[in-house]
DNA sequence: CGCGGCTTTGATGTTCATCAAGTAAAGTGG
DNA sequence: CCACTTTACTTGATGAACATCAAAGCCGCG
């Protein structure tokens, strides 16, 4: 936790340039002075939801969910997070406690700062206030919009969207390894795991995608965007 | 448009205390020279998905759906707002166009503030943009939550959850005249008309709620939030 | 080696959307 | 103000989509 590699100067982190740029010398010393970082292993879990918000977290490499958990134990992931983006969504500002659970799909390097600090850098700095706004809050809107746009599809949709997500977004190949299991890919959409397979096996056989265990190649994807489009 | 009632000072607005407390005397008064008020009347569109928006909303008075339509226009309701609630949820900073449509159920008082001016406080008043960010994004993480709840619930939890909505969070009585039809009920919760008749005959008939054109009482709380509760 | 979790396929049942049809209420134009 | 049209509301019947249940093979791991 404390090897140079994890802390590395904030100046030369690519996150600087997507949200520090409007911050003063002084500020980016005062990140530099208070930040930490922390590999976590796949599987680990980076907070859990109820557990006091202290940090703004964003991850520098590895694969991210959020997710909550009901009374039942039933799982469902809100979002994934890659890296540059930035975990918890806005609960950072809106909430002393994390409405949802985070851990790491992939080893992952999460950097932490301080909410503390942050909100005195916001305070002094009106313009990386609004930068920082926006960048957020862009975050909210699409998760949001995911979200509604996913409970109008069905089954084949919602599959055919979760590809292309893991295609387009995260891997930008059309071959790939997913990072989750068939049953974390039905937590993400809503759908059960059996149903998650079957659909596969459908796509596989209608020679819309390859499947090998955790491995995926897309063999016609506008067949698939057509699919995720139509519902 | 013009008349002294909508346009009375800022620094009386109930909003102000919410909202602008951390304002300068020269900021608040940047705000009373450029703002504006309209009327709506129920059903009149406030803005349309797509639009540009240039400006920020509240809600003095009434009520407000956010909506999106589809290409088969199919409507979703994403939520209401009530006074003092803002519009729009934070497309003002992360989006040039509105991603949902807004129109009033009931006459509504929307007071505008335009985007230019609200973003020239926010770079010049740290402490403002703080305030404005806790509050703005109370309100988005509420929306996604709400909606992820839903989600989990089936037919019978969702009308009992919408029942709830109006009786405790809009209305503050356990008696009060829907102010939306059956079908946009079923816009807000995700189901269709019919149901919608069908669950409030049925809760009518298990002595939960009394039914009467749009006018509601409900009769058993608890049964109804052990509904909503449990799915 | 055996246990538990992940994957797969098939059979069954529930939930809810869809279709149909009719009544009531609310606008609209002559 | 009344005939007319449209929109909202209501109930029942049917079917499709998907959850649930069951059973078996696979794999990694202690």
């Amino acid at each position: 936790m404390h090897c140079s590699y994890l802390h590395s100067n904030c100046s030369e982190c690519l996150f600087q340039s997507l949200f520090f740029e409007k911050l003063s010398p002084n500020q980016l010393t005062l990140i530099e002075e208070n930040h930490n970082a922390r590999l976590y292993k796949k599987g680990e879990i980076v907070c859990a939801q109820g557990e006091l918000v202290d940090n703004f977290m964003f991850l520098r490499s590895g694969l991210i969910k959020l997710y909550s958990t009901d009374e039942a134990g039933n799982v469902r992931i809100i979002s994934l997070a890659k890296p540059l983006d930035c975990l918890g969504l806005m609960s950072v500002f809106s909430n002393k406690t994390y409405l949802y659970s985070i851990s790491a799909i992939e080893d992952s390097l999460v950097c932490f700062v301080p909410v503390s600090v942050l909100r005195s850098i916001i305070a002094d700095n009106g313009a990386f206030a609004l930068c920082f706004l926006e960048k957020i809050s862009s975050v909210n809107d699409m998760v949001l919009q995911t979200r509604i746009e996913l409970s109008q599809k069905q089954l084949r949709g919602k599959i055919a969207h979760s590809l292309l997500y893991f295609s387009q977004i995260v891997y930008n190949s059309q071959s790939f390894e997913l990072p989750v299991s068939r049953k974390e890919i039905g937590e993400l959409i809503d759908v059960r795991t059996e149903n998650v397979i079957r659909v596969l096996s459908e796509f596989r056989n209608e020679d819309i995608i390859n499947t090998d265990g955790k491995q995926i190649t897309i063999k016609n994807i506008e067949k698939l965007k057509l699919l995720s489009k139509h519902g």
